[in-house]
RNA sequence: GGCGGGUUGCCCGAGUGGUCAAAGGGAGCAGACUGUAAAUCUGCCGGCUCAGCCUACGAAGGUUCGAACCCUUCACCCGCCA
């Protein structure tokens, strides 16, 4: 990927860009030398997901273009609680929950950011670092006078929250904190702009208050940008799976495979828009995507290229190699019988498993519940809706129990529910049967 | 601090002593149709050793042959007043 001429441009076309303070000024001081910018992530959960990528990536697409960009992790924030998009408060978390998941999501900040030396070499901070020293009676001195409370109920974040049942002083509070992050890194590294999601227009441009208060308006051009939040043709938020839950981006909570076959499924109404947002694909190449969609669906080339462009920029090469020689096995035309033993194995490495020991051999509900990590009486269900699967056939009773020659090279079972939904059993390899 | 209202299954929400594993909607799962898509139709949608049993209607006790429904206490939420 080639660095971007102008990338404002590139935000522009590519639908990144929701609402800016002075457009043409942020313009100029982008063109006039690398910037300083900076976007926050608090540590609501053990992991960022693929909604997370947006912004994460506008940082990189900005380093791309010569800035320098800061990821900034909420371990203050992350205390309190962003009233933003939220109907009720928030619940408190304990200094080590928070503590932990700071830790486990500055490792993947780090991932995609290149930090060295150079003027847009990037920068890691946490914001507990300034905030934790600082007391009550300065926050209320240096950061509180410089808010009028009416500014402050007049955010979005705060007035929606009056309306739907109201909301605690701590999270009023929550604006005061982002804002003098903002100050706090315009002093430490000459921040000027700010970005993320358009739910932070309010937080964000209490940052740009502080500091102009502060620092006086012509001393100091911050500007603000957000990026819009993109809700799929059903209304969901990127990256929550059908299962309702987050598609995560650490292997252990969503495996590469199921990062892969989410992305392949995302619906035709939304796959543009998701190269847009989440790869860095030259505008012909998604103009040419888009094409393809409407042309001909069935092959689903832009789903593809989305799924091998993403799971190769999270999980890296080898792992999409992996899962793409797993979906074409799993889903490909071949049965599974003929598959040989390599390729079956890799193919079933990032399926849900289930190790037998030595012992009679359990019912297919049985094998269904303890594979997919599902209650029996949903594997019942499946298999009385006609949608439970041995090895790609259609098992027909609750009671079936594999027989000997279910077992591919000896081994292994594959189970699917429904389309799409694998797992796979393996039982200890006999010593001297023979392949099937 | 006072008075009133509320807390139901993943979410919203009906239910005021037996016919309640609990209406309805959403979400989700499966089948049919497809393209591992969408839309549509149909079935399912607490657990289990599944024609039955167990657990569940904020928590703990109590009344009753029988409680999501009545009483007591506690916790939390909301509104009005001070």
């Amino acid at each position: 990927m080639s660095p971007v001429a102008d990338v404002v441009d590139d935000l522009s076309w590519r639908g990144l860009i929701a609402q800016t303070t002075d457009l043409a000024a942020l313009r100029r001081d982008l063109a006039a030398g690398p910037v300083t910018l900076y976007c926050g992530f608090d540590p609501t959960a053990d992991s960022l997901h693929v909604g997370s990528l947006v912004p994460l990536l506008a940082l990189r697409r900005f380093q791309l273009a010569g800035h320098r960009p800061v990821a900034l992790a909420g371990g203050a924030t992350g205390f309190i609680g962003d009233p933003s998009g939220r109907s009720s408060e928030r619940v408190l978390m304990t200094a080590e929950v928070v503590a932990d998941r700071v830790r486990l999501i500055r490792r993947q900040l780090e991932r995609f950011l290149d930090f060295d030396d150079s003027p847009s070499g990037a920068v890691l901070a946490d914001n507990l670092e300034w905030t934790a020293p600082m007391s009550a009676i300065e926050f209320l001195r240096d950061v509180g006078k410089h808010f009028p409370i009416g500014a402050m109920l007049a955010k979005e974040s705060v007035s929606a929250r009056l309306e739907s049942g109201g909301l605690t002083f701590t999270e009023f509070s929550y604006q005061l904190l982002q804002a003098n992050d903002y100050l706090e890194l315009y002093r430490r590294h000459g921040c000027t702009l700010q970005i993320g999601g358009n739910d932070q227009w309010g937080n964000i441009t209490a940052g740009l208050d502080l500091i102009r208060r502060v620092e006086g308006a012509e001393r100091a051009p911050v500007h603000a940008l957000t990026l819009p939040l993109v809700t799929d043709a059903s209304g969901a938020k990127i990256g929550k799976s059908t299962g309702g839950g987050n598609v995560w981006l650490d292997p252990a909570l969503t495996s590469p495979y199921s990062l892969y076959q989410y992305l392949l499924n995302v619906d035709d109404r939304d796959v543009g828009t998701y190269l847009r947002l989440l790869t860095f694909l030259p505008r012909e190449r998604v103009e040419e995507l888009d094409a393809a969609t409407s042309d001909r669906p069935q092959a689903r080339a832009a789903q593809r290229c989305l799924a091998e462009e993403l799971t190769a920029l999270v999980h890296g090469p080898g792992e999409l190699a992996a899962v793409q020689a797993a979906s074409a096995a799993l889903f490909g035309a071949g049965s599974l019988e003929d598959l040989d033993e390599a390729t079956l194995t890799a193919a079933l490495a990032e399926a849900p498993s289930l190790q037998l020991g030595t012992g009679p051999v359990p019912t297919v509900v049985e094998l269904l519940a303890g594979s997919l990590g599902i209650s029996r009486s949903d594997a019942r269900r499946a298999v009385r809706d006609g949608g439970a699967y041995l090895n790609n056939a259609r098992v027909g009773d609750e009671a079936d129990r594999p027989g000997e020659g279910a077992w591919l090279h000896g081994r292994f079972l594959v189970l699917r529910r429904g389309k799409r939904t694998i797992a796979v059993v393996e039982r200890p390899a006999p010593a001297d049967a023979p392949p099937l």
